[in-house]
RNA sequence: GGCCCGUUCGUCUAGCGGUUCAGGACAUCUCCCUUUCACGGAGAAGAUCACGGGUUCGAAUCCCGUACGGGUCACCA
């Protein structure tokens, strides 16, 4: 006989306020599948009108790692998505919000009654099984040719536990102070199924679910019971996460009916693949890949090694958060440079893919070269000066920041980019390219420029008026543009690429023009 | 290995039974624009829709199987 376990479809579901979380663990920085899986949230919050959570999951002592939670908290408030409640929310709402504390270990003590529930029900029991007995047994069976040892409804039958212990027995060891766990008691042979928003119907027999850990020796819950409890008592309506969590996913649907709680609807979303080889994109990937897989430079203190960030890398966060929501989903148009709110109004969670996405940098960069363009001209001033200051030149006003910024945008991914080979907009050449002095600056060459010099200082030094003279200086005497442009643009900027030779001379001015014309004279003559 | 999930151009993807011998973007290549490098514009190349069976008048689209890939099997999340 195999019975089933039908989630009940929850009409006022539907009519309740949407509610998400994203609950990280706090063992390290969040790495940019955490980012898009809080991303996915918190769209989807926004779209419906409802609340995103940051929920701290520290359930496991011995992986805490100072500074990882400020960092995630950091990371999310510099994509623009942070909490409405919980953790990072605390300047919005008295110590986060309603249902503080956000953080499990805070929580600890609310866990353990809902355990004794589950006891008190049925559903859960003691097991006294210490670790090492649990390691021999396993052992054994491998020893036996069975790699994998499940504590399930067959062997929880010859382990010590509360199903198999007399009760006195079982009395005596927890008066004793004896170390015990709570298990859930996986029913025999049931199908448990559940309508998952992404993938349609996932079906498990628990036959192949085990009598998973809910509260551990220490008496704090595992993964399993806290999210449980955390999602139903926080009034989560919808638990977004990634793929990892979908062969657990039963055990949580499981709980919910052991409780007689309304469950939440699940969404479980593709993995965030390496671009190498196979795999999902670990944190310990780190910078080993060719680009970053943290938002935010990460500095381990163990290792003394800092893991690169996005952020420092020079994306602009709306460029970051439009790549991370392509990475999985689309809207179905052509349309591809989001802002966030056009995000928020264009998401939708049927149109995730099932498929795990490859992670491809040259597309991450183009997302940057697009959203560079439409930065505020003054923000963008900002951050040319910064960058200027950062390489030790110092920018006389910011119009010249401006003019000289806009002169090197068009091939820029990054606003450093704008940098790049642009030094001689602030000072004069040091060098000549020696190719290109080879190829055009011939016996010829020092009478152009000194001839220019002269038809130049008869105008106002504006572009068009440089360029109209230099054009008629050419038909004057006969001469092509390819045999004169590159021995003046050689002279002024010592290179033969970059913009218009003509702005770049109006906006150094003429002083500076005839100076640098005198001293490739002397230098290249 | 068991269980679960997945599989359209190199990559991200559109497509939700017929108007698609499959559309867009990144990357690649060509041409135009340009004194140069870019930007921009116009093109090219690139997918027997993993494979094999069905269902159907008709399948990338529905079903089954196979292969391959991924995830997961802790007192970790």
């Amino acid at each position: 006989m195999v019975g089933y376990l039908c989630p009940p479809k929850e009409k006022h579901m539907e009519n309740r306020r949407v509610r998400v979380r994203f609950a990280p663990s706090p063992t390290g920085p969040l790495h940019m599948g955490g980012v898009r899986t809080a991303l996915y949230n918190y769209l989807f919050a926004k779209q419906q009108g409802g609340d995103f959570l940051l929920r701290v999951e520290d359930t496991d002592q011995t992986r805490f790692v100072p500074g990882a939670e400020a960092y995630i908290v950091e990371a999310l408030k510099w994509c623009g998505i942070s909490p409405d409640e919980g953790i990072g929310a605390e300047d919005k709402l008295p110590n986060g919000g309603p249902h503080a504390p956000y953080r499990q270990s805070e929580r600890k003590p609310m866990y353990r009654a809902y355990a004794d529930q589950l006891l008190a029900s049925g559903h859960a029991y003691y097991a006294f099984d210490t670790p090492e007995d649990l390691e021999a047994v396993r052992e054994r069976a491998k020893q036996a040719g069975n790699p994998n040892w499940q504590y399930n409804s067959i062997t929880r039958t010859s382990m010590k536990n509360s199903l198999t212990l007399p009760e006195e027995e079982v009395q005596r060891r927890l008066d004793a102070g004896e170390a015990y766990v709570i298990r859930v008691k996986m029913p025999r042979n049931e199908e448990v199924k559940f309508e998952d928003r992404i993938r349609g119907w996932v079906s498990v027999n628990t036959l192949n679910l085990d009598d998973k850990v809910l509260l551990k020796g220490d008496g704090m819950p595992t993964y399993h019971l806290a999210n449980v409890v955390d999602d139903h008592t926080m009034d989560i309506t919808h638990v977004i996460r990634g793929e990892e969590w979908l062969p657990s996913a039963p055990l949580h649907v499981l709980l919910y009916r052991f409780f007689a709680w309304e469950q939440p609807e699940f969404a479980h979303l593709p993995l965030l693949l390496r671009p190498d080889g196979n795999g999902k994109l670990s944190k310990r990937d780190g910078d080993r890949l060719g680009f970053p897989v943290f938002p935010l430079n990460w500095h381990n203190e163990e290792t003394g090694e800092t893991a690169s960030g996005y952020r420092e890398r020079g994306f602009y966060p709306q460029a970051f958060v439009n790549m991370l929501a392509f990475l999985g989903w689309n809207p179905g148009t052509n349309q591809e440079i989001f802002s966030l709110e056009e995000l928020v109004a264009a998401f939708n969670l049927d149109k995730v893919n099932k498929a795990g996405a490859r992670f491809d940098f040259d597309k991450a960069k183009w997302f940057n070269q697009q959203h560079l363009r439409l930065q505020p001209e003054a923000d963008l001033v900002a951050d040319y000066r910064a960058e200027a200051a950062a390489r030790g030149l110092s920018l006389p006003s910011d119009a010249f920041a401006l003019a000289a910024m806009q002169l090197f945008m068009d091939r820029a991914e990054f606003i450093g980019d704008t940098l790049e080979g642009a030094s001689y907009l602030f000072a004069d050449p040091t060098s000549y390219d020696e190719v290109m002095v080879g190829k055009k600056w011939t016996a010829e060459a020092p009478g152009y420029v000194t001839d220019l010099k002269g038809v130049f200082a008869q105008t106002d030094y504006s572009e068009a008026a440089l360029e109209n003279a230099f054009k008629a200086y050419l038909a004057d005497k006969g001469y092509g543009f390819g045999q004169v442009g590159p021995v003046l643009r050689l002279a002024i900027a010592g290179t033969t690429q970059g913009p218009s030779i003509f702005t770049v001379m109006q906006l150094i001015g003429q002083e500076a023009s005839e100076r640098r014309i005198n001293q490739a004279l002397t230098a290249l003559s």
